[in-house]
DNA sequence: TCCGCCTAGGTTTTT
DNA sequence: CCTAGGCGGA
């Protein structure tokens, strides 16, 4: 009998679910149903082959992506079959390793995990105290040197080593004193959490052996975008059995930035001999219209052959629009009243709505034409939830009671809110803790003793007596809450930590009454999320959350059902689809991002990223780009992306705008808040063709022509010059121009053609 | 120590 | 434009 579990999928996918024993290399395009094969290979390995779950280790992109995982390993085989199965991120899953396994470093497993924030605070502190300039060392460029190191497996002193010059020998003594206040810090920052996972399996065979022991199947998702620390992890856990199945597409291969090098995947054949290699090609996701704009742009780069295709069997579909707006809110303006409009005539959900951008700042004009207009709307990413200043704050108290030898939440907790605890004091309390060889809460321990008379190690009793007193009472107000720690649960402990901060007040007052309410109200939600944990051992419960909270990213937290257009960054898009999709801001200095165009592989990193964002739509997609726009509050003129010249003209549409707006006077200032000098016209049939300063080609290249779009629907109301208000009753494309039928009020029904009669939208 | 004014510099993308 | 830090004054 045919496996149940192989209906629904073509013969290629059923190989790759059957797929027997050895290395196992799935090429998928997108939308070809990949994460699908990956969930469904799983379920048939327990199902039908008899794998235990427990020896399955399936390593997904996000913890979003784990979960759903699960959820569909649920469905397909019953309540309660996969729990024994692990799914999770590296970071997740290396987070839970190390919780078992550091010990073997003679580390506490109750350490504390450091996000880019706590990172970044990190090495400000280690550049104060090598006395470096933070001008001529940016901390965020050291940061960023160290987590690229570790993300290659270069410990401080390999680094030091591989690193000759001058400046990166700066470097190197940052990373050195950065790992030493991780380790007194009883710490581990985000990319210490894979690295030290390789080095124990490195240093301990014993246990590399068991973990292979215990996990015979090995499945990885998004393999394109692993980076060589995560690579290690694979390759170690896989070279006994090498039953390692990974799917992914270089293609989609968009994390250089963060060490992901997509060699990884095109070298698997080498790193595994025996590998078998099955191509997902079929697509499912988007029309054929679609699909064609995102292959033009990933191919117009190169001239190496492809590994693979993509086809539908879904109707050509809608062809995509291309569109300029005039500046970014007026780019938001066209996406928010084609929105309107599709909702309007099409059966569409503010859900099915997708607007896609390379830059978080480009949320900013999106969000005010949103608000505008009423619609609701979700940005994902910006500032995230675990970032804001009020989050941080309190979860700086919770890691603090947890490890108290957190320095980077010491040091915030100090701070914040103010007690009279000012650089000075703590410049002196570090000195007193340095002197007596101690990590610096011992220290404070050792000045309330100090108080009560007993003097360890004869040394002078320090800080003047109003320092004493405020570093006294914080230390006190610290241990009342461990104490409370000890007996109530996480939400008590929460509550008793709020009341204590007189937080809700604080808020208030700091930034008034509606920012404070909001504030506190996210504080609230904090307080929800804990509530999760309290049905766990009350000894476990500030340990899970805490490193649940440091792993979650934004994108967990996406909501389908949400009633809301989703707007949100190409990165965080990936993996995700929507059936109607805008790409706005497409000019050059954005997409390809300016931080790009001095080396052609990171151009062309660009480019699978517009094929990324282009190839998650799979009814609809809308190419926008503007006029101007303003960096560092300068107006630029923009220049429309190159990767748009890849594109045949024939497989674009530019409408007709509906509205057209007139360049300002010179010299002429836009208030940003003002009436707008540039009023939009109503329109007038086809606008002239707008200036586009500096076209990328001449011809052969969408920005230079094209006919027109349908964008005459039924139900649409119009008005024209002669025959005066009717209503659409259908429309086709023709050659240049769109053919519409219209039921006039007066006049009954007339067809025409509507550019040529110069025919003019109205709002219904 | 804290507060507020000022200026110089900075914008990719994320677990 | 915006914001984080530096600096002067209370």
């Amino acid at each position: 009998m045919i496996s149940e579990l192989l209906q629904g999928l073509n013969p290629k996918q059923q190989e790759a679910v059957q797929a027997v024993k050895g290395p196992v290399l799935v090429l998928a395009g997108p939308g070809s149903g990949k994460t699908r094969v990956l969930t469904q290979r799983i379920a048939y390995l327990i199902e039908e082959e008899g794998v235990d779950p427990f020896n399955i280790l399936a390593v997904t992109f996000t913890n979003k992506a784990a979960q759903e995982m699960k959820d569909r390993l649920e469905a397909l085989l019953g309540p309660g079959r996969a729990t024994a199965l692990t799914v999770g991120t590296f970071h997740s899953v290396c987070s839970r390793f190390l919780r078992r396994e550091i010990k073997h470093l003679g580390r506490s497993p109750d350490f504390t995990i450091y996000d880019s924030d706590d990172q970044l605070r990190l090495v400000k502190r280690v550049l104060r105290d090598l006395n470096l300039d933070e001008k001529q060392n940016l901390p965020r460029t050291i940061q960023n040197k160290i987590s690229k190191a570790k993300n290659e497996m270069l410990d401080a002193a390999k680094f030091a080593q591989s690193k000759q010059n001058f400046a990166e020998q700066i470097t190197a003594s940052c990373y050195e004193r950065y790992q030493e206040l991780l380790l007194e810090s009883n710490a581990l920052d985000f990319d210490d959490l894979l690295m030290t996972t390789v080095q124990i399996f490195r240093q301990f065979p014993e246990v590399l052996a068991a973990y292979q022991q215990r996990y015979t199947y090995l499945l990885v998702d998004e393999y394109q975008d692993t980076n060589r620390v995560q690579y290690l992890l694979v390759k170690n856990l896989a070279a006994q059995g090498q039953n390692v199945f990974v799917v992914g597409d270089n293609d989609q291969s968009v994390y250089s930035f963060r060490g992901a090098d997509v060699r990884n995947i095109l070298q698997f054949e080498r790193d595994y001999p025996t590998a078998q290699v099955i191509l997902l090609e079929q697509n499912y996701r988007s029309t054929q219209a679609i699909l064609d704009v995102a292959q033009a742009v990933i191919k117009g780069g190169k001239k190496q052959k492809y590994l693979k295709s993509l086809w539908t069997e879904k109707r050509v579909g809608v062809k995509v629009s291309l569109q300029e707006g005039y500046d970014p809110d007026d780019e938001a303006r066209l996406v928010v009243t084609e929105i309107e409009r599709l909702r309007r005539v099409g059966s569409y959900q503010l859900n099915d709505f997708a607007l896609i951008y390379r830059t978080n700042a480009q949320s900013r004009a999106l969000e005010e034409a949103f608000l505008a207009r009423g619609l609701r709307y979700q940005i994902i990413g910006g500032i995230r939830f675990y970032e804001r200043k009020e989050i941080k704050d309190v979860l700086a108290y919770l890691r603090l009671l947890h490890n108290p030898f957190d320095r980077v939440s010491l040091e915030r907790v100090l701070a914040t809110p103010g007690r009279g605890i000012g650089s000075q004091t703590e410049a002196e309390l570090q000195r007193w803790a340095t002197a007596m060889g101690v990590p610096i809460y011992q220290s404070l321990l050792a000045l309330a003793n100090l108080e009560q008379g007993e003097t360890p190690l004869g040394l002078q009793v320090p800080f003047n007596t109003r320092a004493r007193k405020a570093l006294l009472s914080f230390l006190k107000s610290i241990e009342d809450l461990r104490a409370i720690s000890t007996t109530f649960d996480l939400v008590g402990l929460i509550d008793a930590l709020l009341e204590q901060l007189k937080l809700q007040e604080i808020l208030r007052k700091e930034y008034g009454q509606d920012e404070g309410e909001e504030r506190w109200a996210n504080i609230l939600e904090l307080r929800n999320v804990a509530g999760e944990f309290t049905c766990l051992p009350r000894e476990q419960q500030l340990a899970t959350f805490l490193a649940e909270v440091a792993l979650v990213s934004d994108t967990d937290s996406l909501k389908d059902q949400a009633e809301a257009v989703t707007c949100i960054t190409l990165h965080q898009a990936k993996g995700l689809e929507y059936p109607v999709v805008f790409l706005i801001g497409l000019e050059e200095g954005l997409l390809p991002h300016s931080r790009s165009l001095d080396n052609q592989d990171t151009i062309e990193e660009e480019r699978r990223l517009f094929y990324v964002g282009a190839t998650r739509a799979k009814e609809r997609l809308y190419l926008l780009y503007t006029f101007r726009r303003s960096f560092y509050g300068q107006w630029i003129t923009s220049t429309p992306s190159r990767f748009l010249a890849d594109i045949p003209p024939d497989l674009i549409n530019r409408p007709a705008q509906p509205k057209k707006l007139v360049q300002p006077p010179e010299n002429t200032l836009v208030p940003r808040n003002g009436p707008r000098l540039v009023a939009p016209l109503s329109n007038q049939g086809p606008s002239e063709p707008r200036r586009l300063n500096s076209p990328i080609s001449s011809k052969g290249s969408v920005l230079s022509s094209g006919p027109t779009e349908r964008i005459f629907l039924p139900g649409q109301r119009v008005r024209h010059q002669r025959f005066g208000e009717g209503v659409v009753v259908s429309s086709k494309l023709v050659e240049d121009d769109e053919e519409v039928t219209v039921d006039f009020l007066f006049k009954g029904q007339k067809r025409m053609l509507a550019n040529l009669a110069k025919l003019e939208q109205l709002e219904p």
